[in-house]
DNA sequence: TACAAATAATTAGTAAAACAATCATTACAT
DNA sequence: ATGTAATGATTGTTTTACTAATTATTTGTA
């Protein structure tokens, strides 16, 4: 096997990708963890996309979360118990829930914005908005080219 | 909670980091299982840097491979368990394992080699060599941000 | 209407990630 | 030289990811 073609750019970029996506989530566990707050990164995720629409079924949170059915089960299920969601039966299809936002989940939003919005900032500092954009656009490709295999 | 705030180019680019990063790791896995491979990728980017530095130590493997110990000492164990790799004891301090390659495990690396070559070829099509030293740098610049804090 | 296919959610099993705690061995410091 | 600290590896627990299989309900069709 050929190491220089190892150790070329193209070779180190999908490590570099998963690198910086690992140590994003670990600096952010470790501010909700610092903060007090009892949830885990990709509870979070979930809890901010129902703040954006609420009253999701699973599926469409799956979709626009990116995490697949058996795992949105068990984040849910988590989120319940922890008292910051709900399953809401649906009367249009016995099959679906609502999945919302309780009055405390809502108050946890609002209480762990501002950190992560704090985060970004420190996380993106030194960037400008054309690198971002540049970021953005090439992840984007990336992610286009293999959604086409 | 201020919904534009959330929307916009700096809110998505975690989201677009990790998602891009999943969807390698699925595409490339999905190739693994097609090939007829039995083995994760995961397990594949250790056996790559093993191929790369033979008789490394745990730790350091996990610092190459960017994984914590625990990981290693799980991902190791699995190789082993294949025969793709062996813990042989380091006379110079009994702590230490050398981890090397057996010759089935190099056999393994030169035969899954060229089909990430190839996974990689489609992953980064239509990206020229700039954006690919972008998109490292930015990646490079995020993590660098976040070892910081 | 009845039967087959599709859909929403759950369950089970394995792998990986994070964290904390533990054990053995080595290095250091007085 | 002995006790303490540091290091390498392992184990345990929880959470997430993927796959496959299962259940309940709805849709589509003959």
């Amino acid at each position: 096997m050929n190491t220089d073609v190892l150790l070329d750019v193209e070779h180190m970029t999908g490590f570099l990708i998963e690198r910086s996506s690992k140590r994003m989530k670990q600096v952010c566990q470790q501010i909700l963890k610092e903060k007090g707050f009892n949830i885990t990164v990709d509870q979070w995720v979930v809890l901010q996309e129902l703040n954006k629409n609420d009253g999701q079924g699973q599926i469409a949170l799956a979709n626009s979360t990116f995490k697949d059915a058996p795992t949105i089960t068990r984040i849910i299920d988590l989120l319940c118990q922890k008292g910051y969601v709900e399953r809401i039966n649906n009367p249009d299809d016995r099959r679906r829930f609502k999945i919302c936002l309780t009055q405390s989940g809502d108050n946890l939003v609002s209480d762990v914005g501002p950190h992560i919005l704090e985060f970004r900032k420190k996380a993106y500092a030194g960037l400008n908005q054309a690198q971002l954009a540049n970021l953005k656009q090439s992840l984007n490709h990336i992610f286009d080219n293999l959604n086409a295999i």
